[in-house]
RNA sequence: GCGGACAUGGCGAAACUGGUAGACGCAAGGGACUUAAAAUCCCUCGGCUGAAAAGCUGUGCGGGUUCGACUCCCGCUGUCCGCACCA
């Protein structure tokens, strides 16, 4: 009997779901014996409604949840909400609501949204950074971090977001502004706490070397980020006849020590201590100083300025030779807060140096020569050499490599000494600043601290946390609400209980998602931020699924994190993702109307029109321009909502699409005709499932073509099973789609063949352990349809709780191979061979080939090369 | 400017550590079924020659290594990404 009733996702996902649900079949127990595997997607912040790339993220934690807990593991998949942050506010400004509840609605919309994709996540443990509960201990950790000296309090010239009236972290800068509102970033000099990663920068630059699945990308992107260079710091001694009153020398750093012999000049940054007390007599330099300030408040201009500097009139010895002095500038491009604020120039063998010395007619002396240059005549013309050479003109280090050179500099200047200590010393220094945390924001985790005139910075005692957020707040001005509440910044200070001030500020919410992770082990304990048998066992995540926008910020703070929570006795480990993978954006193509606006997929109608697509508005029916293909974004009007996805064709559907077709590092196009494919294939499962469920055997069908057949099922079974394991544990999905359609077709061109004939027993049994196979496979992609298909093979039990099905690996060897033949080269022909055959008869088998004798023309082969089970090459 | 990645049919792509290039999907064209449409099923589908068998050619461009190169090396072009006065 066939069947022709179509399968209706709407009904059987709610009915596998509420099964799911109500077996607790996804509840993940700590004390379960079955060895652990941990995989997280990257918690959603909630913004409203979830969107593609949630789906795309969310499918592929999803595939590998279901995957390993067939293969026999106590898998923890948890999920919770990035809660604190900016949008909230905006919307409580916006909407007269207020951030929480603005915030939790949200949540309420999204949770739902995720329930009906059908993910197996433990919902017991979910958790939202903005609830007391949580930032309790993340409070908690602040201390304790306070408490092991990984956080400071000082003044520093920090990054001011002028529209969201706020604090930001360097990496929170792109390209000179805000990461969030886009706003050209200020300077300002405010006090601020800060996390000291910058401590752990050699360590968290050699343990990227050790995060071997980690994408190479992401580790080039964060040893970039915190740029090591190994150099020397020099002692400039500084002329006594020119030198302020009281100093006598200047600190540099360089990478170039080799370079020496080329300076021509030292420079300071403006805000060097010698820069202003040089202007204290100086009132052109003072002038100077104070221009290089005002266009220092926006780093855009900072980039494009040029070069400018000031003579100071002071003037400084080559630590080389007593006789040789160098002015000291004051220059534009040198930074405070890297190495020590001044350098030495070295005009013939740096770009910025060259600018300088010819904007100021300074000397340029060329002191390294490239090897296919004569070093007696080399001198460099209009543009440094900053590449590799021989050392020229340097009296000890002519001839030297640059390696060479920069050693026995180092080591000359080690043993020299000015004022009492050494005049070199070695020195290496990174790009990583600390990480600045404090935010001047009502939504985020209040920094648990009290500032008292008396005491000090008083921590505020662990008894008396959380801190919590007063609810009655305005968001009718600019600011921070906390700092104009009326009642909650004023408390008595905890030591001597004298009238004190609460800090207002409140954290970067990079410090709510950089321990997420680790609350999920046991998201239950009150009194501690973690349990440390919990999360013993369940650290490192194995499998981490996210942005590559996460690349620096959120996987660095979290490496950072994770070490002082290691320092503090929280956890036990360094590195908390043993396994990263960065997923592709999900994007679409972009249409416009005549008058240039934006149109949503949704208004247009995409017709053929004689090879050409060609849309119009489904209103009007006028036309629309086809544009490019970009990121889903509101702006663009290019956005899929998934809602519409999952109630027109059902949650697996969406799984499907978004992880066939494109390698998962890769962006997906999403397309119509993409999902209704991909809807095409539930249906088809569904009959090719129902099909065989009804085969009944008849008893005189037993002959020889039926084995055949059977050992062709079984092997196109056991081949899918093999390469989807392989596949799925290498996150190549698009691959074990692939696998999944092709077993698909091989059951579906069985069926067509046997249809009206008498089948055997036999072949029955093959087809019903490919079909299992085949639902096996698909189940951890589209688990309703798998259950629903399982059932309807009469199965009681849930795919969902069936052990992944074991692959009989010696279906695949076969006594007899055919391999290729090539004549130097190209392809000429095939063999087939016994496949333990020595090259001897596997040379005559290919000799007797017609083609060959053909190509061979009656003369022997110059060689012939037969990889064994592979190819046989034949060359003429 | 520095660093990195990528480049394969009309499209998304596959090809394990060098070994039959284009699996799988989408689109397109043709056909079957139908009063018709949808759905479904069958066939074709890199280019050129050919009725076919088959042959030649083909993985951005130019070289090289090799019996053999999408894969390795050198040079170029293009696209994308990260960092950007870091001494």
């Amino acid at each position: 009997m066939m069947r022709n009733e179509r399968y209706n996702a709407r009904e059987a996902e709610r009915k596998w779901q509420k099964t799911w649900d109500d077996r607790e079949l996804f509840r993940t127990k700590n004390n379960d014996p079955r060895p652990k595997y941990y995989v997280l997607e990257m918690f959603p912040y909630p913004s409203g409604r979830i969107h593609m790339g949630h789906v795309r993220n969310y499918a592929m934690g999803d595939v590998v949840a279901r995957y390993k807990r067939a293969r026999g593991f106590n898998v923890l998949h948890p999920m919770g909400w990035d809660a604190f942050g900016m949008p909230a506010e905006n919307a409580a400004m916006a909407n007269k609501t207020h951030p929480a509840t603005w915030t939790y609605a949200n949540i309420a919309t999204m949770r739902d949204q995720l329930k009906s994709m059908g993910l197996s996540l433990d919902w017991h443990r979910e958790i939202a950074t903005c609830d007391p509960s949580y930032y309790k201990h993340q409070q908690r950790m602040f201390l304790d971090f306070l408490k092991a000296g990984l956080i400071d309090r000082k003044t520093a010239k920090v990054n001011w977001d002028p529209v969201d009236q706020t604090v930001l972290a360097n990496e929170q800068v792109i390209d000179g502004r805000g990461w969030r509102s886009g706003a050209l970033v200020e300077q300002r000099e405010l006090t601020q706490w800060f996390f000291k990663i910058s401590d752990y920068a050699q360590d968290l630059d050699d343990a990227l070397d050790r995060l071997e699945r980690w994408p190479e990308k992401v580790r080039l992107m964060q040893k970039n980020w915190i740029g090591r260079s190994e150099g020397l710091s020099v002692r400039f001694a500084l002329d006594a006849e020119t030198a302020p009153k009281g100093e006598s020398e200047i600190e540099i750093y360089t990478t170039r020590p080799d370079t020496l012999f080329g300076a021509s000049f030292v420079a300071l940054a403006p805000e060097h201590p010698l820069s202003k007390k040089a202007s204290e007599n100086n009132p052109a330099l003072q002038a100077f100083i104070d221009e290089c300030r005002k266009i220092g408040t926006a780093q855009e201009l900072i980039d494009k300025a040029e070069k400018k500097g000031f003579d100071t009139g002071i003037r400084v010895t080559h630590p080389f030779d007593p006789n040789w002095t160098l002015p000291v500038y004051v220059a534009n491009f040198i930074l405070m807060d890297y190495g020590t604020g001044a350098i030495f120039g070295c005009p013939a063998h740096d770009q910025r140096d060259f600018d300088f010395a010819t904007a100021y007619h300074l000397p340029i002396k060329t002191v390294v020569c490239p090897s296919d240059q004569d070093p007696k005549t080399y001198a460099v013309g209009d543009a440094p050499y900053v590449d590799d050479g021989k050392i020229i003109n340097s009296l000890f280090l002519d001839g030297m490599t640059i390696t060479a050179a920069k050693e026995e500099v180092a080591k000359r200047l080690e043993e020299v000494s000015l004022n009492g200590k050494p005049v070199g010393t070695r020195k290496v220094n990174f790009r990583l600043r600390d990480w600045g945390i404090s935010r001047q924001r009502y939504w985020g985790c209040p920094i648990p601290v009290i500032h008292c005139e008396v005491c000090g910075t008083v921590p505020v005692p662990i008894k008396n946390l959380p801190v919590k957020l007063p609810d009655d707040v305005t968001f009718d001005v600019p600011g921070n609400p906390l700092d104009r509440h009326a009642t909650w910044k004023h408390v008595d200070c905890p030591q001597c209980g004298k009238k004190a001030r609460r800090e207002t500020d409140t954290m970067d919410t990079f410090v709510d998602s950089s321990w997420y992770f680790a609350r999920f082990t046991d998201p239950w304990i009150e009194d501690q931020p973690t349990d440390r048998s919990a999360i013993d066992g369940w650290l490192p995540v194995n499998q981490y699924i996210g942005g590559i926008e996460h690349a620096i910020l959120h996987l660095l703070y979290s490496r950072f994190f994770t070490r002082g929570m290691k320092k503090t006795g929280h956890a036990g480990i360094d590195e908390p993702f043993d396994g990263l993978f960065t997923q592709g954006m999900v994007v679409h193509e972009t249409y416009r109307d005549a008058a240039g606006q934006w149109v949503s997929p949704a208004e247009i109608e995409i017709a053929m029109d004689g090879g050409d697509r060609k849309a119009k508005l489904l209103s009007s029916g006028a036309p629309v321009e086809i544009g490019s293909i970009e990121k889903m974004s509101k702006s663009k009007r290019n956005t899929i909502d998934p809602d519409d996805i999952i109630g027109t064709y059902g949650a697996d559907t969406a799984r499907w699409f978004m992880l066939s077709d494109s390698p998962p590092e890769r962006d997906v196009i999403w397309t119509e005709d993409g999902v209704q494919g991909a809807s095409r294939f539930v249906q088809r499962l569904w009959r090719l499932v129902s099909d065989v469920a009804d085969q009944t055997p008849s008893d005189n069908a037993h002959d020889a073509a039926a084995e055949d057949a059977v050992l062709t099922i079984r092997k196109a079974a056991h081949r899918a099973v093999i390469r989807v394991e392989d596949d799925v544990e290498r996150l190549r999905f698009n691959r074990c789609v692939a696998h999944a359609y092709e077993l698909a077709n091989a059951l579906q061109a069985e069926l067509a063949v046997k249809k009206d004939k008498n089948v055997s027993g036999e072949w029955i049994a093959a087809m019903r352990e490919a079909a299992e196979f085949l639902i096996a496979i698909i189940a951890p992609m589209m688990p309703h349809l798998a259950e629903e298909c399982w059932a309807e093979l009469g199965h009681q039990n849930l795919i969902a709780e069936t052990p992944w099905p074991k692959a009989d690996r010696s279906l695949m060897v076969e006594s007899d191979i055919t391999i290729p033949v090539q004549v130097n080269g190209k392809k000429r022909g095939e063999v087939t061979v016994a496949r333990d055959a020595d090259n001897a008869t596997v040379e005559a088998a290919v000799l007797a080939l017609e083609t060959i004798k053909t190509a061979l023309d009656g003369k022997p082969p110059r060689k012939i090369i037969v990889v064994p089970q592979r190819i046989v090459n034949v060359v003429v």
